[in-house]
DNA sequence: CTATTTTGCGAAAACGTTTGAGTGTTGAAA
DNA sequence: TTTCAACACTCAAACGTTTTCGCAAAATAG
């Protein structure tokens, strides 16, 4: 076992000074051509590679960004990762993951625990805790002592900072709107409580959509589901209750349960009703029948939540401040759970 | 914008020594009680937090724990980071993520990013490039620093540490058994190419049972993928070709795909032919009709591989140096894509 | 041959902590 | 009165870097 080695070590077995060393591995104009090549030479051998923690001590940053999300076990939330991953590998950054589980609570501590020095700011999407509590002194806290933060999916307008948000309002407008170009009447909605914003904003979308299109709007019609865990049987009397010809769903799950909650009735999808999600995961494109969808681009928005948190951290500090917030648009994907 | 506090500041506020403010504030018996009130107040007040890095440089440790894995838009995996943050946080550690793509030089550029001081040990799923190469270089390089590594999914002999596995064998045997006393003669298998470890173990797990069995084995049943991309289309041949009444597929993609050939060549799924797949993940759950599978439990594996790693970190030095393998036991999940 | 510049390198501070050793004051025992 | 311990605190080193400054020797100019 061989220890990690450091410029001191280094200093020792050449007899110069540990700052001649530093100076020689950063090719400084101070040091003899002939030193130099021999400290490299050096270096190299023995692999050297600076301290990371010691680095970041010095310059007081980290080149770390903290994401923190409610869950990982989520196709949508790991598609984000992985566009956050992608950019920041791109400009040298680390990215450090932590999980809320939707708590409140571990979302205050994981921010309190990375913001003591780990990252250089954040990336994140609030916990559904937070967002019922509405309680977001920690993020005030982060932004005041000047770590940038990034906000993404679940956002709120009280907190101050840069967004990345998919246009939820137009993208139920489109699915919806489609519906009724295919010939439907009686389009369901199956939703979430309003606090949960994707929710509120899909939700308007459809209300939106239907108005503009002279449908009466039947609030027997709308579905709003409470407990995730209760969401299958819910969905599958709503289903039995009325006489849909679609089924818009703001998520995959409520989907697929209306899918099976119509083939248990006896009907078809899509000949007899069909039926539109929300977020593009692997289950829309693996179920049968496939999903039509509409897609939120994870990956986009990841990079693009990136892009915006680098920006600042690496912004000069004579640049004025700004927020900005980045729209990322949806597209529908048409599949085998709506007629053509 | 108020920068962070330190110690140095809450020194010279109060006109002491920055050694007495650390000691006060851990509630060293050095300080008077008087002093220690006052500091700490003014800590509390001012919500002070000790700087990570700092700490991290001065006691060689930085309580963070890097997993390398191939892709996070995956289910398996993402229960696994699932499995090791939870037991992290309970131990106090954190948890940087960083994705190899699959590709080995992703891979080696990671681990020497995190092995300079970013974190005290690693969790990996090798890439499956490296797993052809065969190239274990930047493994022994970071355990021969010293760094502990725990291996879990894929992991390859050659490499000296702790790992944690399923038994890809048993498992394959468990399904492939169950198949058999429900009456299926004719058991075809959707494997991997054998470089994959998990492709090769299962693929041994079919041929052993069904030797134990007495039933004959037919090289024609043995699909072997190559190319993921076309997996599709291979299954759909392989199905096409063969009369098969059961398959077992090594994954849940495979498995889905067996299904949907099935059904496209007019037969039923699970009255003509059953089908069991390998890994239990959203996909098994919702389709339609659902999958029964061999479940790998990556939650506890993630779980077990974070207990080895951190077990290794807080070992005393003195203590003998010894590798574990850890068996998470798979156990077959019965569901409607087999007959009862 | 002196005066000045250039070259090549080292000392030390800084980043924020912790901690063992050192120091001055007080009070009590000898 | 001397001695010593207890107390309450400060100093300084250390972790591994980078960087400013200073300084000697060598090279050049006058």
């Amino acid at each position: 076992m061989r220890p990690k080695l450091t410029l001191k070590q280094i200093a020792r077995e050449l007899d110069v000074s540990i700052s001649t060393v530093s100076k020689a591995l950063r090719d400084s104009s101070e040091i003899g051509e002939e030193t130099k090549k021999k400290i490299k030479a050096f270096a190299k051998l023995y692999n050297y590679r600076p301290n990371n923690i010691a680095l970041s001590l010095k310059n007081r940053k980290t080149k770390t960004i903290g994401i923190i999300i409610p869950e990982i076990v989520h196709y949508f939330f790991t598609t984000v990762i992985s566009g956050v991953e992608q950019v920041a590998n791109e400009k040298g950054y680390n990215v450090i993951v932590c999980l809320s589980n939707n708590s409140f609570d571990k979302e205050v501590l994981n921010m309190e625990l990375l913001a003591n020095g780990s990252t250089d700011g954040f990336i994140m999407s609030m916990a559904k805790e937070t967002l019922q509590k509405e309680d977001y002194h920690h993020l005030t806290e982060v932004t005041n002592q000047g770590m940038p933060l990034v906000l993404f999916d679940r956002v709120i307008d009280e907190v101050h900072c840069d967004k990345v948000i998919i246009d939820d309002v137009i993208g139920a407008k489109k699915a919806v709107q489609y519906l009724i170009d295919k010939g439907a009447k009686k389009i369901g909605l199956v939703s979430t409580v309003d606090y949960v914003s994707v929710g509120k904003l899909r939700t308007r979308g459809y209300l939106e959509i239907l108005r503009e299109n002279n449908v009466e709007i039947d609030e027997n019609l709308i579905l709003k589901i409470e407990d995730m865990d209760h969401s299958e049987a819910e969905i599958k009397d709503f289903i039995n209750k009325n006489d849909l010809d679609a089924v818009f769903a703001v998520n995959e799950h409520f989907a697929i349960h209306a899918i099976k909650a119509v083939q248990e009735k006896g009907l078809k999808v899509p000949d007899d009703v069909s039926v539109i999600g929300f977020t593009d995961g692997e289950l829309s494109k693996r179920f049968i029948p496939s999903l039509t969808t509409v897609s939120q681009h994870g990956e986009r928005m990841g990079a693009e939540a990136a892009r915006l948190l680098i920006d600042k951290l690496e912004r000069k500090p004579e640049e004025e401040e700004s927020y900005k917030t980045v729209i990322v648009e949806t597209s529908l994907i048409e599949r085998n759970s709506t007629k053509l």
